[in-house]
DNA sequence: TGACGACTTGACCATTTGGTCAATTCTTGA
DNA sequence: TCAAGAATTGACCAAATGGTCAAGTCGTCA
C-alpha cells in the first residue's frame, strides 16, 4: 500500500541522505515543515484516505446505501483497517458530516456585513458556487442528509441553520425597508441561492450530460458563475444591474 | 387490507345494488369508467400500494439504501408478495422511474409557445411548483438518482432530456434577440429554475424546520410560489417587472 | 358447484452486511 | 538494539439482504 506521505517522506528521507545527514535530523526536518503530518503520519494518512473514500460512497449512495467494504475498497485498505480507524460505519459519517458543516459555516459567514446588497449576495453566490465546484461531494452528502429527514444533522439545522437565517433576515428586510432591493420573502431568496449554487454540485452529472457528456471546464463553469451571480442579484435588486 | 379501490369498487357496487342492476353490467360498468381499474382490482390494488411505498422509500434513501423488506412493510404485504408482483427491486425502481420521467415530461411540454418570456416562464415555473408540492417524492428520487450517477436514466437524459434543452435554448435566445430579455445562458436560466422549483420539493425537510417544524402550509406555499416566480422572471426580463 | 387460475405467505436459501478478533508485522524512541 | 505500542489483516460471526418455493386460499366463470 503505497501512501502519499509515506512517498513524501521518502523523497525527503533520500535527498538528505545524499547530503548524508542523520536519520534522526531527518525526521526533525519533516516535523518542522510546513506541510506537516499531523499525529503519526501512518493514522493521519490512513484517516484521509478512508475519509476521501467515505465522503466519495456516501455523496453516491447516501447512509444507508453505503457499505464499509465499498468505503475500503476505495481508500485501498481492507476492511478491517478501515473498522481499526474508525469503529462504526455511523463514526464514519458522523465525522464526514461534521466536516460538511464546517465548509458550511466558512460560507455562511462571508455575507454578514453592511456593504450594498448587490456586493453582499454576489460575494456569498460566488462562494457558494466556488464550494459547489471544489466541493461536490459535500453539498451531496448534505442533500442526501436531508432528504432522509436529516436524522443526523437535526441540532445544527434548528440551531446554527435556523439562527443564520434569523440574522439575515433581518439584513435583507433593511435592504428592503432602505428601498435597495425588491420587497421579496428573505427565506425564498436564500432558497433560491441554495438550490441554484447547490444545484451545480449536486447535479454535476445531469449537467455534464447537458454539455455534451463532458463535465463543466474551468472557463465554462466561470461563466456559469457569473451568470448564476448575475441573475440572482437582478431578481432582488431595485436599480438596472450592470449586465 | 383496506385499498382505496375496493372502497371505490363497493360504493360503486353498492349504488348498482340499489338499482338493481346485475354483477355483469356493474363490471361493465365500471370497466368503462374514467377513473378506471386497470386488470383485476386485487392487482391494481396491489400493485398501486406497493408502487406507492417504493416511491416513498426510494424518495428517502435511494435505490442502493431500499430494501425490498422496508417496501413490503410500508405496503403492508408481505414480502414474497411484493415479489409476486415485482421480480425484483430493480423492476419496481424502473416502473417507479418510469413514473417520474412521464410527469417530468408533462411539465416540460408546458413552456412551448410563443407567448411573452414573462408568461411562458411563469406558466412553466408555476407548474415545476406545483409538481414539487404534489409529488414531491418524484423530484427526490430523481435527485437521488442524478447522484448516484444516473446509471439508470441516461438514456432519458441524453435524448429527451438533451432535446428538450436544444429546443428551448433557441427559444430564449429568441427573447434575447428581440430584446425581450437581458441576454443571459439558457442553461443558466434552465438550471436556476430547476433547483429552485425542485428545493421545495427535495430539501422539504430543511423548509420544516426552517419554517417552525411545521411544513409550509398551503398559504404559504402560495406565497412561496409566487416568490420564485417573481424572482425568477425578475431574474431575465427586461421591463421593470410588476410587482 | 366445482375447477382453474390468480393471489397469499411462512419457511427457506445464498450472499452481503457491519463488525470482531487474535495473530502478526511494523514503527518508534530510548 | 530492543521492547512496547501502533498498525495490519485473514478468518470469522450474527444479522440482514434480495429472492425463491411449495403449499395453501380465494375469486371467477361456466
Amino acid at each position: 500500500m503505497l501512501k502519499k506521505w509515506n512517498c513524501v517522506i521518502k523523497i525527503f528521507t533520500n535527498r538528505l541522505l545524499l547530503q548524508h545527514s542523520t536519520d534522526k535530523f531527518t525526521k526533525v526536518w519533516i516535523k518542522n515543515l510546513q506541510v506537516k503530518p499531523p499525529k503519526t503520519s501512518i493514522r493521519a494518512d490512513n484517516e484521509a484516505a478512508i475519509l476521501a473514500a467515505a465522503e466519495s460512497v456516501f455523496a453516491e449512495v447516501g447512509f444507508k446505501g453505503a457499505t464499509t467494504s465499498e468505503i475500503a475498497r476505495r481508500a485501498a485498505v481492507p476492511k478491517a483497517n478501515l473498522h481499526y480507524y474508525f469503529a462504526t460505519k455511523e463514526d464514519l459519517y458522523r465525522i464526514v458530516l461534521q466536516r460538511v458543516l464546517t465548509v458550511w459555516l466558512s460560507a455562511a459567514s462571508s455575507m454578514d456585513d453592511n456593504e450594498l446588497p448587490e456586493v453582499a449576495l454576489a460575494r456569498y453566490i460566488g462562494m457558494k458556487m466556488d464550494l459547489s465546484r471544489t466541493m461536490p461531494l459535500g453539498s451531496q452528502i448534505w442533500a442526501s442528509e436531508i432528504m432522509r429527514g436529516a436524522p443526523m444533522i437535526q441540532d445544527f439545522l434548528e440551531k446554527t441553520l435556523k439562527e443564520w437565517v434569523s440574522d439575515h433576515e433581518i439584513v435583507v428586510q433593511r435592504w428592503i425597508n432602505e428601498g435597495k432591493i425588491h420587497p421579496v420573502s428573505p427565506k425564498a431568496l436564500f432558497f433560491m441561492i441554495w438550490a441554484t449554487t447547490q444545484h451545480y454540485a449536486d447535479f454535476a452529472t445531469q449537467i455534464s450530460v447537458l454539455n455534451g457528456g463532458t463535465p463543466l471546464s474551468d472557463e465554462e463553469f466561470e461563466v456559469a458563475r457569473l451568470q448564476v451571480i448575475e441573475m440572482i442579484v437582478r431578481s432582488v435588486v431595485r436599480q438596472p444591474a450592470a449586465v
